[in-house]
DNA sequence: CATGAATGAGAGTTCATTCAT
DNA sequence: GATGAATGAACTCTCATTCAT
């Protein structure tokens, strides 16, 4: 069960992100993923054990990647605010559904599968998202772009709307509308708090 | 054929509470209910046709209780910010998931079936908890309490956080001193808000 | 188990008869009849043990009934021709499935359940039925109506064309000027045969 | 997923078929045929999803083997009366039930599934044999072997005579005298009628 | 490595039959 | 007599997992 064949292990998870943006965690089967990849029963098994395996590969893969698009934004010459900006816009696809999105099947998932607080991927990319936007708080603090003395209490807040909001918008949908108010008046906060 | 004998219906309920706040929604299967209530296969069937039928019930049982709850409070002799310190004690109960609670349960539901947003008892509940906690702080403003001038605004965001709080205490776990700490950092918002 | 209500059980085997009639015999369950005869379940199990008991006896009264209408018929003071013919007419609406009518279930239900030849009502009813054509027939040949030189073969022969006629319709669809058809070949051949 | 094994397929179906010889249409479960091929539950599912979908099959490969015994026969050098009382023959098999045979199986199916006139095999079937018997006995007269001014109605009134025969033996039990006087009855029409 | 047929446990559903009231 | 809630066996269908080729 060493590498095989890596090139096929990503195809497979690339095939299976898609059916878990679908389908969520708990109703895909292997056969849901046998049929977006093309592929043999016994050729999947080769691979993964089980959709929770896959998953949780699937998770890691999105991770880094999202960590790549983060250092890219991050090196670019921009102000606090404008990042900020960027994040925000970025979180408002994922809310709103635009596009393959794991929003629903990672909910399923954890909901489920309880994993060690150190080791759990929701938990460590919260947390670094949360560490990053009070740097950029602050930065935009530096700037005189925002007020607040609470940067870290911000962020966390912060993210913890934006939470609630893909949630909401899962479980009893959300306008454009609603997220774009939601995140005004989050800003309207950063630059008039006292 | 409606409702055979209403108590038996109540007990089955009641047990399948249980079951989904175990459970959550997806996993719980007829056999789980039926092993709960200790009766017969046919004897479910009898009163439930699945569990989504029976889920449904149990929500709305719950939404009933819930009102309930809220209407003793409300006609209590206490102060917007007594009220709403009782209402985030009791969030904060559900987010930390001390006794039976059906967040997960509801979650997972309502990430499966689409309802429509008139009938969404998960939407109506969440704008229902917007007035009152709008009004609870126009009656805080009112007595000096508090100083807000966007109580709907403060209100919905109030309500995304407990919800965002909701899903990560799911999916990775959050201690008490972290929700005490969000509600705190909410609360001196409407205290000291420009 | 004697008698109970006589009126009862036969206002449950008029019921029982019509559904019986639209679903044959072996799709119909207790219940069916629970339905059709807005009765209780244990009600009806007083009466009667299963829907093999009751289509017993909804046949031994089809039978008497049967035999009453022939009865009827027989003490007209009619010509043998006029008779057969009256009799070709209701075989002839049995066949295109006129009005309630239990031929499929009584096919059903004796291809499942061996009867003793000497019990077995479809036996009986068609060996009288063998009976009276060829006393008709022998009747129309006296008055000059018919020629035949076999009526119990030409009997016979009747009462198999029709059978399977009656099949047939059930089978495949039979119309009006099929079975029409049919039976003129036949009475051609009572007609004109050497 | 259309074959999978053929020969695994054929398998099924000869047992199969012999299930519903044995038990009619109605009554045979995926059960019954699961332990007469002594194969798995799933194996089963892998190949056909219905008894229904089983028994469409088994007619269909039924109708292929007819259709060539019935080819052979006629290619052989015979006169018209050979052939009808070869054909004859073989009804009379499977009027009285000699070896493994579909009759109730396809009377019960055909009960229940309406199928539309020109693809109901039932139907195609009967068509085709009135034709070839009306051929048969025009062979005959040609022949000199038979008198008939109306064969096509002939044919058709053996058909329907067989068709009675064949329910009749399976509702009320028949014996090889009885067939063996009702061929001869029509073979004297078709040899004396005027 | 790769395939896909085969397995069997388990979920959903229906119904004849019983029995306390 | 009459009721209808309760039972459990039997059916249908699905899927994770294995294994011979």
């Amino acid at each position: 069960m060493g590498s095989k064949s890596i090139q096929k292990k990503q195809y497979i998870l690339e095939k299976a992100k898609s059916v878990f943006a679908q389908k969520g965690f708990k109703s895909v089967t292997m056969q849901d993923i046998i049929d977006a990849c093309q592929i043999s029963r016994g050729g999947l098994y080769l691979y993964f054990e089980s959709t929770r395996e896959i998953f949780l590969e699937v998770l890691r893969l999105e991770g880094e990647e999202a960590d790549d698009t983060f250092s890219e934004a991050m090196t670019e010459e921009s102000t606090g605010s404008d990042i900020l900006a960027l994040f925000l816009k970025e979180q408002k696809k994922e809310i709103l559904n635009k596009g393959e999105n794991l929003t629903v099947a990672i909910y399923e998932f954890f909901f489920a599968n309880k994993v060690p607080k150190k080791e759990n991927p929701v938990r460590i990319q919260f947390n670094s998202a949360v560490k990053i936007i009070q740097q950029l708080i602050m930065d935009g603090v530096e700037a005189g772009e925002f007020i607040c003395d609470d940067p870290l209490g911000a962020a966390r807040n912060m993210m913890y709307v934006l939470e609630g909001l893909k949630v909401c918008a899962q479980t009893m949908g959300i306008t454009e509308e609603t997220v774009n108010r939601e995140i005004l008046y989050m800003m309207k906060g950063l630059i008039s708090e006292s």
